[in-house]
DNA sequence: CATGAATGAGGTTTCATTCAT
DNA sequence: GATGAATGAAACCTCATTCAT
């Protein structure tokens, strides 16, 4: 059973073995794979994709999917892996520690919804996801280990605007991260469902731009004394 | 190909045909398929349901559910019909419109924020749905002309709280509803990923009943002066 | 899952339902099915046979395999049943206590070399049984709960014969058992080998009667006085 | 397509080229190659067996198997080689020409109930080159041109027994041979069938010495006056 | 001498759906 | 109104084998 891990690992790592010629056709059809599954996963969830299709739009031959992954649940783990690291890789360039309180919260709130915007794949895999009640989350020792400082920074930035006579007290870091979540994801996640009902394009630029305005006033509204 | 779309309607009307002996029993078959298909479709989505699930679930015959619903997809769109028309009749009880303005908000808050706990299967299907892009929904005039009039009941409300001087003006009502709906659906929604990462109990009483203390803060915090 | 454990009991039970005109056909069927594993199966061994190769000598569809015997180990299951019962079954039919003690001996013997010579497939199925160390007759309680009345009546003939002054005294009914099992098994087992090792056809039929000639004198020579 | 013979010979014969540092590490590699591949192919079969697993066992890489050995099957030869030389060797040790008529007879049963005993693998090696009817045994020159000598070796005793007064007359050393290999091997091959099917543990230690009791009696009994 | 990467053919199994009664 | 039998297409996965170095 060879299943490396290491594709992952390069998001974190920088590769810095030069004589790896061997393992950079290894690594690139990796690389391939695992774009291709992201795709597909996020496109069609996980028993809606088709191996097949993934080994089609990477350019391999099917049996390399399991040559390096597998199975098909464990390309889908390596897929949320990668999807996970990215996320918090962003995270840890936002320095929210060295920013006004109020700066900070408006830096996160965009930073959350540019980021699933521009990731859509992050929210479809996050709902397959949940739709298997996290059952490939929790096996995954990579990701749950890697857990998140952004609660513990939020909640230094809300004690700093408490200080401050900025914010008001007594908020909880992981409800109100998870407020900010919800009001970028929901929108994006939704937005099929919701277009259809209220008949309106909920995506062209004016309508993005509307809901980041919108959810940044509902967030500091909250948080602003 | 005889597909009767008629079974949907027995949530909002009640057949009453006289001589309807065996319409009963039929009445009572298609409700059990779409109970039992409503569970299956909920817990495994589209492409994970099995129509042989279904079938025993619902103790019936596979070739009934053909019988009486033509296809999968077709099924699909009855279970969707079915939710849909839940909530809107809930929605009709709620009667925001002889509320005082803040007293609307907050019950609109607390209907949204029960109603998805009490209907999970809502929550799974409608992800579902965005999956596929809305694609069943925009087939089934019956939920799409439904177009629910809570958003002007809403309109109205925020108009009034203006006027009393108790709201800010200047929101949009569907901004309003869908953050809303955002702030209860989406901890819903991800409590697995969620409670996975924060390694915390999202679902335990005293959790649920902060999270609504929580979403109701930033609602009002929003819309108040 | 619909697995019909009926075939086998066709076996041991007379079928009496005349108008079963509706499950002929499954019946049938399932006993082509069975048919058809059982040669494959002797003939390939359980990892050598194929689905496909037993489909098609069945004339029925591959799908219809898993329809009535839910997966390849299940079929093998079913049709180390059926072998089990025909050997049961044939056995029950010997009455060796009726018989003189050196007679009945003699019959046990005959009998024992016949069957193995017109059921070949007995000797291949056990054979890949036993490289699965029993694993699937371990699974069916079918088989190991009809546990072979045979040894207790061999028994009853050893001491009669011993009572008769016939037989020796001392001997384990299980081993003696096995032993004439032996030496009728292993020679047709192992024929291919034998016959390519030792350059003498095996299989002629004069040299199966001298098999028979001879471990009726090997036997008799052990039991008799 | 090169395929050295030359690993089943390093049983028998030791290589001592003088050069040959990187010949013993060659002759190494073969020999852990034909180890894991017994191993594999007495645990699983000629179909069950796996080209991976094999490697794997070996330590050593697939592709070497195929330089060392050419194919599965051609591998699956070389085994059947080693494993008859083994037993070739071990029976040439015997020197039944030099002991007393019923002494060689008891000598030959206890020999091949030990070998058998100590070499499972020879039995499920057997029984799978029987299931493809000794196919692979007439492709290899090696194993049929070293005819055992035994069966002349046993005429001899048998002859001397008859002429001592000890021994019947006209029996076949050949099937005299066969049913003693019968009587250890049928008990050994089928344990996992008997013992499910008698439930009764045939292999602890006190039921072994009591089959080799049994099998010596069965055929003492048979060969003395 | 040795190896990791790659493959095509084919294996078992699944599934929505239809046939025949 | 209801059902058990049957199917074709396609899904996931496996395996002996070869390529390229």
């Amino acid at each position: 059973m060879l299943v490396q891990p290491a594709p992952n690992d390069a998001a974190t790592a920088t590769r810095l073995d030069p004589p790896a010629l061997r393992t950079r056709d290894a690594d690139r059809t990796q690389q391939a794979i695992l774009r291709a599954a992201m795709r597909e996963f996020s496109d069609k969830g996980l028993s809606g994709a088709r191996i097949d299709s993934i080994a089609e739009a990477a350019g391999v031959n099917k049996r390399l999917i399991y040559y390096y992954f597998g199975s098909k649940e464990q390309l889908f783990i390596a897929v949320l892996e990668q999807t996970y690291a990215d996320i918090r890789n962003a995270e840890a360039a936002l320095h929210l520690e060295s920013a006004a309180p109020d700066d900070a919260v408006r830096k996160l709130v965009a930073f959350t919804w540019q980021h699933y915007l521009a990731h859509p794949e992050f929210i479809t895999l996050l709902n397959s996801e949940n739709l298997h009640r996290a059952r490939h989350l929790n096996q995954s020792p990579r990701i749950l280990k890697v857990n998140s400082p952004l609660i513990q920074t939020l909640a230094d930035v809300l004690e700093r605007g408490r200080r401050d006579g900025l914010f008001r007290g007594g908020i909880d870091p992981l409800q109100l991260y998870i407020s900010i979540a919800s009001l970028a994801y929901f929108y994006l996640s939704n937005q099929h469902t919701l277009s259809a009902v209220f008949d309106r394009d909920l995506i062209k630029p004016k309508a993005l731009s509307e809901r980041l305005s919108h959810i940044t006033e509902v967030v500091m509204g909250y948080v602003l004394l």
